[in-house]
DNA sequence: CTTGCGCAAATGTCAGACATTTAATAAGCT
DNA sequence: AGCTTATTAAATGTCTGACATTTGCGCAAG
């Protein structure tokens, strides 16, 4: 795979590196391949040297390439990637192809994941928790019928999930919002924006909200792995 | 805090990061301060401006600290750290004074986390993930007896946990046994290694490895949970 | 067939100058 | 006095060229 496909790009390193990053996770180089050299890469772009290496090192700490000295530089398989790195989370939202493989992955984690950090929410969320819930599910409800809102929308979702991850008010968990963003953002493409699948959402997301502000550890617990039933159906993993 | 009571180091922009990191975790500089300047630490240390932007690079990409052209570094509060960096656990592990609301804080998150992640073993683990999980407790049952072998023990506690995560088959979950090493680390410190507790220990392990085995889900789920009761005692979170 | 030498190619490092951003300070006007 | 605007100093960010170091390969001698 060579850089030529690649769209040009506008200025700094971290541009430079969402690109690469984006057609990484895109599957145009196969593990184990060698990646561009330095030089190469600087050639093609029109950038200095220092940001490309700037750019080249943001990719290695989230674990999608292996440099040495002599060698060059190897593309990682996927089980190597670091995903819970906030800018892979950056590098994924907005990204069309993302591997199913990964995708699923990912709701498989949430689908574990979300009803303990509900019921977990539920015992600890103060009133700024279920304020922020509650803002966000209210942004929910005002997206939802309008079909150029559905960008909007998913922020709303994004916001009340992390907003649950926050309510637990446990500093491991709470970092784990960031996985949120890329897993809604896939619904976009993959759903229809169908209005009684999104009443369906809603009314799943409302008992969420209402359990958490009960304290409702159990009721949380359910409801939660009903929102992720939904969204398995509309992210095509189940029928 | 001024860097005069860092000991020295030699070679490398890595050790330096992990020099640098330790002193943050530990507190030594309060949250919103300043940090060195890059010609500072590089005068300090004898090395070049290169190898402190390096290092400087690293805990920036952490979470621990934040750089602003013109104003400086400044010093991130523990709420932004990024916690699931394989990089902070690495800097984590070996720290004897970590932060009590950090290890609580671990120390939650598994034990809502790893009865989930027990469960999800107990119906994906293969062949191979058993005969990790074997290998790991015959490791800790042969080191169990001897008190110079408490390092070696704590390595096949982590591994038996980091093995419990891989059977999952879960990508995101696997990612997680990183934290597990600096928990697991601090109960070293801790606790007193008597031979009942760890004979405690040891059963509650094994009855997680058997659950696993027989693909039991609920138990595995309810023998994850009483290893981490044994935890909390070791930790001193709970008498 | 194996060992060892040397060359080429890639990343890593250094040093210095310069660019850019920021905050504080001083000047100047109303 | 008070507000606005230059000026300046100080910090990080960037560029450039040269050099160091590591790695893999070819080639030749044993």
């Amino acid at each position: 795979m060579t850089l030529d496909a690649l769209p040009p790009h506008q200025g700094g390193a971290e541009q430079l590196a969402h690109l690469l990053a984006q057609a990484l996770l895109a599957g145009h180089w196969q593990p184990g391949d060698t990646f561009p050299r330095e030089l190469d890469i600087g050639k093609h772009f029109a950038v200095s040297r220092n940001q490309v290496r700037n750019a080249l090192t943001s990719l290695t700490a989230a674990g999608l390439l292996e440099r040495t000295a002599g060698r060059g530089t190897l593309v990682r398989k996927m089980g190597e990637w670091h995903l819970l790195d906030p800018l892979m989370s950056e590098w994924m939202t907005g990204l069309v192809n993302l591997d199913p493989q990964l995708v699923r992955a990912i709701y498989a984690f949430r689908y574990s994941a979300e009803p303990v950090v509900a019921a977990l929410a539920a015992q600890a969320a103060q009133a700024d928790d279920l304020e922020r819930l509650e803002c966000a599910f209210a942004g929910m409800e005002n997206t939802a019928r309008s079909v150029d809102k559905r960008a909007e929308h998913a922020e709303y979702d994004v916001a009340f999930h992390d907003a649950t991850y926050r309510a637990s008010h446990n500093l491991v968990w709470r970092q784990m919002g960031h996985l949120l963003r890329p897993s809604i953002m896939a619904l976009i493409h993959r759903s229809q924006h169908r209005t009684d699948t999104l009443d369906d959402s809603l009314a799943r997301h409302r008992q969420v909200l209402d359990a958490i502000r009960h304290r409702d550890t159990h009721a949380a617990e359910t409801a939660a792995r009903e929102v992720l039933r939904r969204t398995a159906i509309d992210l095509g993993i189940v029928s």
